[in-house]
DNA sequence: AATGAATGAGTTTTCATTCAT
DNA sequence: TATGAATGAAAACTCATTCAT
């Protein structure tokens, strides 16, 4: 490297600083809209809440997927690096489990929109199932043949199959006291525990 | 009956009859497309596929929820007249639980898009949501009901609870060999069996 | 006439007995339609008040303006056959023309949308206008051009443009009670009269 | 004012100025198509005429009121302010009325359609209607108590009633060389005047 | 780099008019 | 002759996406 050479994280005339600000506008006012209007929400809205044109938006996140994947990595990411956490320290595979599919519950329920958009086959969510898969499906593997080689619960259920299981049962706006989408995984889990 | 009695299916005057042919043509080219490109594909798709004019469609089922609980009400009646069927039948309640899940599942499976439809609080579907519910809830309650009284399974969860547990878990194009919707409805059941 | 023959008022099957009354019915349907939704009226709404399918209105009146033509028709008459009568009979020629305005207003301002659908150049009603004006004008020219004679009104005005003057100031819905048509073609024939 | 001062025509960023030209160029192209093809015309029309998409006289204009309220806007400013000034330096009040209803009548015959909107209760003018009768039905009322305060005219009109009757003497369209709305509006104010 | 004006494809909906039965 | 099913042109409106400034 050259002594001109700048890394990313450290812009020398502060434009990247702006750039970095604005990023992070943007990504706070898509949560937030993502919540209130759903993850297919227009662009416009978002840009409005962000106080942006919505030529930026475009400049930073050129698809739909990029924005989406980018408002919910940071929540991805503590789930996946949960996951061997909750191995090594809880009471057996099956109980880490649990606690990682309620995290991972948690998180969907929270995200309205989110489940229903992993699914989606219109609006250019392809790459946002993809990174979920790609991050996830691993850590819940783990701690599926963990289970599974403690005896606890029943082989046959992949982990891509639990987790888009769970998944579709968190999708549908929340707080509808007539479905709980927790209470349906809890028996989800129970299916797989081993008879006795 | 006398010999001019006529049938319902042999109306007496012609126009009729090229409406009624019509009207078949159009639920299996609104069945088809559905199975294509889902439940909210553009009226003109629907009328293309039919070889009629958009207007036609109009005629027939004035709004989008007319079509598709038309397209759907054989089946729903099907599978609502099965229930009680089952019960009185099948070795046990939790037997016949089982047996009207899996129809209920397989309805859903091979609909593509409906399952989806069903959750959805866009497209004025409401209509067909309230179909459902109004016909099918109470046939899952004596199904449900039973098997608890029978003491095949657990108490505390809801007949439409389970439902649209069941209609989540069959969101997605199905053919997904990484994702087989008949085994998570199966976990699903099985989490409601009492331990024993 | 022979007990064979068949003159058109006489018909022997019925047939033309049918289309007459048929006829009669549609004129009555479409007057009370013209009132309640104005002459634009979508034609399935007439044929519904009716009690006949669209088809048969565009047997028996192949455009619009024939049928409102047909509408009016008697009034139109009656109208233009009150004119000589008034100028007979009335106390001086300024005297008919304010009887025959009244008529003629009173015909305008009953008839919802007739005043407008007259002016419009839209909706094929000139064929409506033409015959008005052809019916009209001869009768209200005679009138005009007596009370110029009689030296009651000033010359210059000319009997189209009164009757389409009088014809727009009745145009609008009626009922307003703070527009009336009437008031004002008072105030249009006052200005027409001498000032002495 | 500085050598830097910008007044209100020449904005500081540049787009803004396009916009501004633009929505210059869509008020011509409406009021062009306008005396074509009528107030109710298509929205695509006006926008072809423009040289726009349509997307862009949505952006501007949201409702079509919006537009027809703008195209006129001016005019219609010009003879509120109008009112005022001639009752300050007319002959008598009758002479300023009379030059004021010139102002108005000149206004709504070279505006094609316009008399027309004003009266439709089809099409959302509204907003059109009550713009003008809150602009101008005051200007008008002044000039008419003047004009009956120093016995020109009789009293018994009232202002809506002579703005609206003088708007629709003015439906229809202009160049009619059988039907000039100026002298139909002179008898109207004719019949007004006093005996004497 | 940021902006937001402009674009226009895509969808819904209404009705006049035709034409097979 | 009567019917009304079928047609499709027309028009409004929304938004993702591009691009001049």
């Amino acid at each position: 490297m050259s002594a001109t050479s700048q890394s990313p994280e450290v812009p020398a005339r502060g434009k990247r600083a702006d750039a970095l600000r604005n990023q992070q506008t943007l990504l706070a006012a898509a949560a937030a809209v993502f919540v209130t209007s759903g993850v297919e929400a227009p662009i416009r809205e978002i840009a409005a809440r962000a106080g942006v044109g919505i030529g930026t938006i475009y400049r930073h996140f050129p698809t739909r997927a990029d924005l989406v994947v980018a408002v919910y990595r940071h929540q991805v990411e503590a789930c996946a690096e949960a996951g061997p956490t909750l191995l090594a320290n809880a009471a057996s595979p099956l109980a880490a489990l649990r606690q990682w599919v309620d995290l991972f519950t948690d998180f969907l329920v929270t995200k309205h929109g989110l489940a229903n958009a992993l699914q989606s086959d219109t609006g250019g969510f392809d790459a946002l199932h993809t990174y979920f898969v790609d991050r996830l499906v691993p850590v819940c593997a783990q701690l599926l043949d963990a289970s599974v080689d403690s005896g606890e619960i029943v082989p046959g259920t992949g982990p891509y199959e639990l987790m888009r299981g769970i998944g579709n049962l968190c999708i549908g706006r929340n707080n509808d006291p007539a479905y709980d989408p927790r209470r349906l995984v809890d028996l989800l889990l129970r299916g797989l525990q081993q008879p006795r």
